[in-house]
DNA sequence: CGCAGCCTTGACCATTATCAACGCTGGTGG
DNA sequence: CCACCAGCGTTGATAATGGTCAAGGCTGCG
């Protein structure tokens, strides 16, 4: 049951539920390299998960037995302190990977947004896999890249920008990971509550709500409804997120 | 002109120069799975830098040609904002190599902080050899996977923990990184200035001063120099760290 | 000896967190 | 159908953490 689907780059994809291979087919055309036989192999040692909004994936601590692939909706990463304290490390959508960043156990836990459905690999069959089709292990490699680059940009903006640069940052960067993102030039989509918000950007709920709100005041963006925005001068905003006052 | 040397957890290892075939024994023994062949065909393709302490080099924004493996010495790779605002995104030691998180172009820049020798090799190159050799490529996923977990805990250090939470979290994993860490347990070496721990931390340097000195005062470290300390109660310093106030 | 560079300390200030009240919205049950 | 409630978001007043500005100390080198 293999399709190698071309990736739209609009809004066409929107609410398409992608079959497991698919999925597979959808996270590796973006890093080229694997033909149809890789996705067949990869089909073989996957299973399906489907979670709930809210649901666990994986907890912090636990052994790291798996690698999963976001095949629709989107999920949360996140760090604890003892004292409760939370550190969203990222949100992963549809062609994402989860349990990259992981040793013995995981280091992170991750939870369900909205429903998501997900392929589970266990990773010593991944890897095995992997030393046969070499092009599997250049794929995850090439992913992780990319994901350190991304680490290295959320590190600079929680050492070093203001609340009003970290907002501007999260806004203009959204669309780019969301694959439902609105079709329209300029409109984001805010699946996530303040909470998530303020956790992501090592920020408080007032903080986001007030940055936000100034902002809108000062006619760089528009609330389109409390999820979904405007950008109404993207120059500027830009200016604003790289610190150049 | 190849020798896969055993990694003392000591310091007799200070100061030891590696010649580069041994750097990539070095760097890739940590990841296992590497034969002499691999080394061979590795040292074929590498050239050997040098670099006095404060030589830049890669620039943020230069295209990413190449891939280096430290030998000897250490890097800061860090980021800037156009106001002249610095994140260092790490410090990097003999047997890490600098050029993991690029896409076309680095998205960093990595200076020398000391007298430092390195391996280069061309992307293009060890693309190719790693094709012929999955070893390579499995080495290099490995060290990008424990990357992208440093890099998730220095976010959850920048977005959620306070002053003294970051020196004593600093404090504690300098020296896991550090090749030439004091061999006397709990002695931990400073090789970076006030400036660049701020830079790293997200902090000012009056702060790392005035948070090391209340650490200090309360009994947690002492400093045996302004460039070496003792760290006199682990299991409290461990608790700071965390947040277990 | 004197200077430069780095570090420390102090006084004050600004940004962001905390605490609190209120508003909006959507769902539920009378 | 409406009223109430819960959950989330906004706004305001106040507080605290860490930044800024400034002065002075230490150290190593010429």
């Amino acid at each position: 049951m293999l399709e190698l689907r071309s990736l739209p780059n609009d809004c066409a994809r929107r609410r398409q539920e992608s079959h497991c291979s698919t999925c597979g087919a959808r996270a590796f055309s973006v890093c080229g390299g694997l033909d149809r036989a890789d996705l067949a192999s990869l089909d073989e040692i996957a299973e399906r998960v489907a979670l709930k909004g809210g649901e666990s994936l994986v907890g912090e601590g636990e052994p790291a037995q798996h690698l999963f692939n976001i095949t629709s909706g989107s999920v949360r990463s996140y760090k604890l302190l003892p004292d409760g304290r939370r550190q969203i490390t990222g949100f992963l959508f549809a062609g994402d990977f989860v349990g990259l960043a992981t040793g013995e156990d995981y280091a992170f836990s991750v939870e369900a947004i909205e429903d998501t459905t997900l392929c589970r690999f266990r990773k010593r069959d991944y890897r095995a896999l992997a030393r046969e089709k070499p092009a599997l292990e250049a794929a995850l490699l090439n992913r992780a890249t990319h994901e350190l680059a991304a680490a290295q940009n959320q590190i600079l903006l929680l050492g070093r920008k203001t609340a009003r640069e970290r907002i501007a940052s999260f806004l203009l960067d959204l669309p780019t990971l969301d694959p439902l993102r609105p079709s329209q030039k300029n409109h984001v989509r805010l699946p996530m509550t303040r909470m998530e918000i303020a956790d992501y950007l090592g920020l408080t709920i007032e903080t986001v709500s007030r940055e936000l709100t100034k902002l809108k005041t000062s006619g760089l963006i528009r609330m389109l409804s409390l999820n979904e925005l405007k950008i109404e001068a993207p120059e500027q905003l830009r200016a604003v997120a790289d610190g150049e006052v």
